[in-house]
DNA sequence: TTGTAGGCGTTATCAA
DNA sequence: TTGATAACGCCTACAA
């Protein structure tokens, strides 16, 4: 079989219309027993699939949910893809996924492609460059063209678009938390700068932990590294420093990365993890459940976020009177305690 | 700005047929300057974009790449991708990516939607199921329909198709190599069956560098878990237990997480690393990286094999006369000294 | 220089 | 019960 099968070879081959053929294989009742039979017997013999391209023209619409993510590695993006996925697929959505490597220019060329045609709507996290700039013309002309969007953990002001958000102020709070209650008064933060919103929130999450706490901040135990997405030879060298010249017994931090390279430097000092100092960090990944001490986290519910994303985007595809409200959904944290802090009988 | 702009749309405006836009958009010499700008200057106004579901029906090529992966936590496939998007990039071509979570059924579902009409090809990565089941029919069909495919890393025999491989064999040999370098003598391997090609030829690459250098075989150094993929319970028990019951100067792993699940216990019986035991696992992942102590790792050059998959893939999309030479291509690997073995001066 | 017609693969409407 | 026709949005050979 060289070329793929089409309504209109099926057609040919067996002298009836096209349109005969069409109907006979979804099954109307206008066909007879036995030109049905025959024909949907040579589609299943010969493999007939109808194209989806075809479809898609058709019907303006094409059953497809566009999802832009900065990064692949990270493993809350991953679980939050398999949420999505799965709501797609019951829903009948199917998932294509793009990149944008946090690179504005790929942001915006993967947008305008699946835009075009490709995709009925968007879920998206929008990248560091994004933030940076403060350019989301790309987003408002896919929102003005009537393509629904939700936005996800990495959300921007001032778009028309449902978002479906990390509590992430709250989560921190609850990390810090528990640092407070295992006992730790002196209690450093690695974060990135506000320009980041998830940053910005786990930060303000920390103080608010420290204030209810009654515990004064001080501002030499709040370092904010360049980027919340990888942690390279400056961000290292400023972590080391931050550990040897500040006294702490507890450190909190808005990602893995940060967490394992101060843990390096604390057991460089030839201090011990949890006994000299505790910590606790955001994002439960591969590296926080292998390293060794493993890492107490906050934890994410990733795929309970892609789930209710997809919900949301679905169900706004499905009723397209479009209606102007747009909500904020928050999904939950939960803290998962492992060697990195101190035991503590009740939860 | 409702529906979107079309040649249709336009043409009612400024009141000029439909061939007329299309040729003026496309900088045809056949139209007159004038309307030529006066129709550039609409487009651009209101922002046309042809519709890319047309384009690709009109043409019968959707100037896409299929990718479809097992999963995506993995560092190793998060590189891959990215060569892929590069090189498609250069090319024109776009990428939408699928993930069968190693499940057969997802494979094979991915692989049906996106071959009727939304791919012009493939570049796919087989599932650990399908490894089990041998069952490929649904790749075959694909073939049998005339879309070029590219298998990397997790391939398959008996199947029309170009491949790219890491040269698993030869990586691995030079991991254990490494280790017998640097003195080790009792080394284990941390593997997984058969079945899996890729576990397989680490397998064999581990055994043909301690022939090459006299060291007899212990078939009790070789421990083949259930899945290249994960690590649960049962898998660290076994590696607990084979790390106990062995008298261990050298592990060489398949994979980080192994490597990782035997430091563990391997410090946990007080000994060190690597002055009592060496380590060297397959995978320059994040785990690798920053793992304490640093894993000396097989590096993968995953880029490099993305690149060279969607090289020969969109080659063959371009020449579409087809000829039924398929390739099969080997990327190198390199070692990546770090702090779990001993150091070598010479490299 | 501009417009008409046909086709890519489907489906829906209406006519035979 | 079956078939012809138009339409989705675009492009192109050919006619005007």
């Amino acid at each position: 079989m060289r070329r793929k099968l089409t309504l209109k070879l099926i057609a040919q081959e067996l002298d009836v219309s096209i349109s005969t053929v069409s109907k006979a294989l979804r099954d109307s009742p206008e066909i007879s027993e036995e030109t049905r039979e025959k024909i949907k017997a040579y589609a299943k013999k010969y493999n007939y699939k109808p194209n989806n391209i075809a479809l898609s023209l058709k019907n303006r619409k094409t059953n497809t949910i566009g999802v832009i993510i900065p990064q692949i590695v990270h493993h809350f993006f991953t679980t939050v893809i398999r949420g999505i996925e799965m709501t797609a697929r019951e829903h009948n959505y199917n998932v294509i996924i793009c990149l944008s490597n946090n690179d504005f220019d790929k942001e915006v060329i993967n947008m305008e492609l699946l835009a075009n045609g490709s995709t009925d709507g968007f879920i998206l996290s929008v990248s560091k460059e994004t933030m940076l700039k403060e350019d989301y013309h790309h987003i408002n002309e896919v929102v003005e063209q009537g393509m629904p969007v939700v936005m996800f953990d990495r959300v921007v002001e001032g778009i028309a678009c449902d978002r479906v958000l990390i509590d992430d102020k709250a989560g921190a709070k609850k990390g810090v938390m528990h640092l407070l209650k295992t006992g730790c008064r002196k209690i450093g933060i690695l974060t990135s700068h506000d320009y980041n919103s998830v940053a910005r929130l786990r930060t303000e999450g920390y103080i608010e932990a420290l204030n209810d706490a009654g515990v004064a901040i001080n501002e030499d135990l709040i370092l904010k590294l360049d980027n919340i997405d990888e942690c390279g030879e400056d961000c290292h060298k400023r972590i080391k420093e931050f550990v040897e010249n500040n006294e702490l017994d507890g450190i909190f931090t808005v990602n893995e990365l940060f967490a394992v390279a101060a843990a390096r430097y604390i057991q460089e000092e030839g201090k011990t993890i949890p006994e000299d100092i505790s910590i606790v960090c955001f994002t439960d990944g591969n590296l926080s459940q292998h390293f060794i001490p493993s890492l107490t986290t906050v934890s994410q519910h990733g795929e309970e976020m892609g789930r209710k994303a997809a919900e949301i985007l679905i169900n706004k595809l499905q009723r397209d009177e479009e209606d102007e409200d747009y909500s904020t959904t928050y999904i939950d944290t939960s803290l998962i305690q492992r060697e990195s802090t101190h035991t503590l009988k009740n939860r």
